[in-house]
DNA sequence: GTCTATATTAAGATAGAC
DNA sequence: GTCTATCTTAATATAGAC
C-alpha cells in the first residue's frame, strides 16, 4: 500500500467539517487521524506544517469556494433578484441548512495562526463588497447598498449562531428567505 | 499567606474574559493560572471540578448578569422605548463596545461539558422571550414581536462576529442603534 | 505514501507541605 | 488557602521501516 488512501478532496472535506464544528483548538491530529483514516505521520506527509497547515488550507479552500460559487454568481448578467436567489440556495447548501457553523466565525477565535485570521478578514471584506455591489446594481445608493450588505451578512452569521445554540435551523432559513428583499430593490 | 490572593469576583471576571476570548478548548489551567496569579492546585481548591467547573460557573454568572441587568430592565414600568435604550447601553458595556465576543457564541462550540450548552440554550431562549415581550408591549402582534426579537438577537450576534473578524466595532454599534426601532412600535 | 515507534511538551488532575 | 511536586494522559512533531 503505497498510494493515497483518501483523496485530497475527501481529506479537505473531512478537515473542513472538523474545524467548523470544533474550532481550531478543538481539532487535534488524533481527531483528524480518526476521521480520515490516515495516521498522524501521513497527515504530516501531506501537510508538512501540521495542524496550522491544514487549517490554513481549509480556510483557503473555503475562500476559493466562495469566489467560484458566490462571487461568481453575483457577477453574472442575470437580474439581481435571480442572482441573490441563487446565492441563497448555495449558502443553504454550504451551511447544511443551518446545521453547520461558519468557518469564518469559528476560525476567527484567537488561538490559530495569525495568517488565518488575516485571510478570513480579507474574505469577509470581499463578501461584503460583493453583496454591496449587487444591491447597488439593483438600484440602491452606494451607502445604502453597503449597509444592506453588512446587514445581510450580519444576519446570516447571527442566525447560524442561533441555529447552533437553539438546535433549530429555523432562524437560518428565515435569514436566507429575507436575502432577496434585503439586497435588491423590488 | 493563608488567605485569598484574588477575590471570587476578580477570578470570575478574569475567567469570563479568557473563555469569551479563547473559547473552552483554548483556555488551559496554565492560562487561567497565569492570568489569575493562582497556581493550578489553588484553582482546583476553589473549583474542585477543574476547568469544566470554572466554565460552568462563568456561564452561570453571565446568565445571572442578564437576569439582573437585561431582563429586569425590560420588566420595569418605563415606556418600552426607554427600556430598550437602557438595554442597549448595558449590552454595549457588556460586549466592550463590540470588542468582546459573546460567551454564548463561544461556549456553544462543541468540546465543553454538555450542561454548558444546555444552559446557554435556555438562556438564549429566555433572552428571545424577554425581547419579544417588550415588543408586544409596545403594540406589536405576538408573531411579529417574536420575529423582531429573533431578528434583534440575530443581528447582535452577527455584528459581534463581524466586529471580531473585521477588527471594527462599527457593525456592533450600528446593530445597537437599531434596537429601539426594531423592538418598539414608534 | 503510509505505517510503527518514539521524542518532547503541555494538558488535566491530585497529594501533601506549610 | 495556596503552594511545590508529581502523576497520567494527550498534544504536536519527527525518524525510519516498508
Amino acid at each position: 500500500m503505497a498510494h493515497r488512501m483518501i483523496s485530497d478532496e475527501q481529506l479537505y472535506e473531512t478537515a473542513l467539517d472538523l474545524f467548523r464544528t470544533y474550532g481550531y483548538e478543538g481539532v487535534s491530529l488524533q481527531r483528524l487521524s480518526a476521521a480520515t483514516g490516515l495516521e498522524k505521520a501521513s497527515l504530516y506527509y501531506r501537510y508538512p506544517g501540521g495542524k496550522d497547515d491544514i487549517a490554513k488550507s481549509v480556510a483557503q479552500g473555503v475562500v476559493h469556494w466562495f469566489q467560484s460559487n458566490i462571487f461568481a454568481a453575483l457577477l453574472s448578467d442575470l437580474p439581481p433578484r435571480r442572482k441573490v436567489a441563487t446565492v441563497a440556495d448555495r449558502l443553504r447548501a454550504f451551511y447544511g441548512g443551518g446545521r453547520k457553523s461558519c468557518i469564518t466565525e469559528i476560525l476567527s477565535i484567537p488561538g490559530g495562526p495569525e495568517e488565518l485570521r488575516a485571510g478570513l478578514k480579507a474574505a469577509l471584506q470581499a463578501w461584503i463588497k460583493a453583496f454591496a455591489e449587487v444591491a447597488r446594481q439593483s438600484g440602491m445608493s452606494t451607502p445604502i447598498a453597503k449597509a444592506r450588505a453588512e446587514e445581510a451578512i450580519s444576519r446570516i452569521e447571527g442566525s447560524l449562531i442561533l441555529a447552533r445554540v437553539l438546535e433549530d435551523t429555523g432562524p437560518f432559513e428565515r435569514a436566507l428567505r429575507l436575502l432577496p428583499d434585503l439586497l435588491t430593490k423590488e
